[in-house]
DNA sequence: CCACAGATTGAGAACGTTCTCACCCAAGTG
DNA sequence: CACTTGGGTGAGAACGTTCTCAATCTGTGG
């Protein structure tokens, strides 16, 4: 432990009731509210914790209850809009119940999401809302779980782990999305995933198992609804109409020129987060192309910005704060002893219609 | 207390003393790496915890130790990219030198503030970076401070209290964003401040003593600086040109419309946050006016979508996330024992210059 | 062999709560 | 009067660590 320790001078239980003139025992039931304490002595020590100062000390409470009202959250990425608009919701549904948050981002890196797993279950966290890497440490996770720590896992899934889960149905979405460019007469729509490029081949070339292999993850479920729109319209899929190069604007924006430049370039595009579809409206009016006359654009998440901006943004909204919401839920009926089954809850997502995305 | 008891079955220190054949002392010695233990002993133990699952319980610790190793983070509303970039850098900071984040949405709402500052006391956090709401109740704050625990104020002061805080200099940059307005050839330029409409008085007529006090709050500053270029430029300041009705997008954009309607209306528009200038642009889109030609645009905060949209906004950047990053690292100066004159640390803003801002 | 420094060890206190348990006492009951 | 009932009370254990301190062990130099 570095640096030195700072000694508040916070006044304990037992200060407090020395000064009412009774026991600890007395001062304790007078402050906590529970057992039974004569009007007398209550108003006694209450003046006196008044005078003093008095603030409960959390930690001795947690180490006698075994509960410390307290839910760690991991995140990859606190700056995503999806990402803090759904711990807004799990705080909110944190604190309506009297429970406190204990914020982690991973940066998407495995370690780090280890390293919080680890840090969190010393902190006696009472459960885990978990938004894990896509190359999540099943064993780890499970470990916490095995630790007697319940876990609901946001958004992405991972297989094989005893745990609730919420998210939406991304392959339904996904291939919602594209039958709506598809019935626009759109041919050639591409895909922009923002994975990584080693997801690549699998995304365009999967197996017959593959796919269903690939579905585990959120980027590979719409992957694989996209597929399935295609398949289903008699299209064949073209492997370099998906790109995963990275999830940054940029990224985006530069898969956008490329797509853009092939021989029989795509004339719709489906961006699989907001950020994504930034990227291609910049790199559209770098090459001074626009949005919808020359390319439809479909992205999924209704961002704030997505009406206002011209034209406004045809998207997959998802209910992210209810997801959030509705994670933090499950965790504290969790927490507060429910045994029901492991539920893995899909909240429906809503097409908005505007004007990025017209007929060809 | 609600709820059941979940009594987790980790075992203690004791239980892998107990199974390595030593005593807890010494047990303790081996796990924490303090004391001095031989080999054999350490050896011994480190597999007994292994064996057994053993995970410190650092409630107990802080008990001993008077650290919790947890930094309080208050602000109004983690979904506003602002707050969410900020905590993305305290959070940084913290980890970096071992600290977690115990973070609490107080929705702008003042009792929630109050509330949530009452709880993290009683969870004896080591330290409180805190964007307070505008109305911040300095008692409550001082409170905190008096109980030990020192308090950083992000992006908003409050006078009189015994803080350390970091921001932007608020007055200049809106006068230097105002002043390029004006260097446009702009003579009626507009201000969308987003406060509330209490305030609206307050801002467009103030006394001479009462810029002064307004400049204590960040929208205050800020209208007291576009007040300083209109004046150095020798133009009168209309009060019906400042706005203050609502910081949601949709008020923006009514406000918006309400201020073309006027029989002079602005050519500029300077909007205090990014949310208000997508009010602002979707106002425009409704009236069939176009940006920059119609009126120009400029805005505080270089949101991601600020390069991508057409035309791109001109802003006033602020480096967010280094206002975060440093408001967590002089706080953790202090836990640690800095002992110096409280700081008000100014860092600087960059005014990025696009397209939606021309000459008149 | 003895004295001594330094490493190693364990008993037990401490942190600030909640909980268990026995005890006291006043008020009722037969 | 003896006997129960139950609200009110305080002593002390418990939670799981770290810390203090004295005791024991080890090896070294004389």
């Amino acid at each position: 432990m570095s640096g030195s320790v700072r000694r508040t001078t916070m006044p304990s239980i037992e200060i407090v009731a020395k000064e009412a003139g009774v026991s600890t025992a007395t001062a304790g039931r007078a402050l906590g509210g529970y057992g039974s304490v004569s009007r007398k002595s209550r108003e006694a020590v209450l003046a006196a914790a008044e005078r003093l100062g008095y603030r409960p000390n959390s930690l001795a409470r947690s180490m006698i209850t075994g509960l410390t009202h307290t839910l760690g959250v991991l995140v990859p990425d606190i700056e995503n809009p999806f990402f803090s608009r759904a711990l807004r919701g799990i705080a909110d549904a944190a604190h309506e119940r009297g429970w406190e948050v204990l914020l982690v981002n991973t940066d998407e890196d495995l370690a780090l999401e280890r390293k919080a797993l680890s840090v969190l279950t010393e902190r006696r966290v009472d459960g885990l809302v978990v938004a894990p890497t896509d190359v999540a440490d099943r064993d780890a996770l499970q470990a916490v779980v095995d630790a007697g720590i319940p876990v609901v896992l946001l958004d992405r899934r991972v297989p094989g782990l005893e745990a609730d889960t919420v998210g939406i149905d991304n392959r339904a979405a996904a291939k919602d999305a594209t039958e709506r460019l598809l019935k626009l007469g759109h041919r050639s729509v591409a895909l922009l995933t923002g994975g990584d490029e080693k997801l690549r081949p699998k995304l365009s070339r999967p197996g017959l198992r593959g796919v269903e292999r690939l579905a585990a993850t959120t980027v590979g479920a719409r992957a694989a609804g996209y597929r399935d729109a295609l398949v289903e319209a008699g299209i064949e899929p073209r492997p370099e109409l998906v790109s995963a190069e990275g999830f940054r604007r940029e990224d985006a924006a530069a898969a956008t020129r490329r797509l853009l430049a092939l021989p029989d370039p795509p004339t719709a595009i489906l961006a699989l987060d907001s950020l994504l579809a930034l990227g291609v409206l910049q790199a559209l009016r770098g090459l001074g192309l626009r949005c919808p006359v020359d390319v439809s654009l479909v992205a999924f998440d209704d961002a704030d910005w997505a009406e206002a901006i011209s034209p406004p943004l045809s998207v997959v909204a998802q209910p992210i704060y209810e997801l959030g919401a509705e994670a933090g839920r499950l965790l504290l009926d969790r927490v507060q002893g429910s045994d029901k089954r492991f539920t893995h809850r899909r909240l429906p997502t809503r097409f908005i219609e505007r004007e990025s995305a017209t007929s060809r």
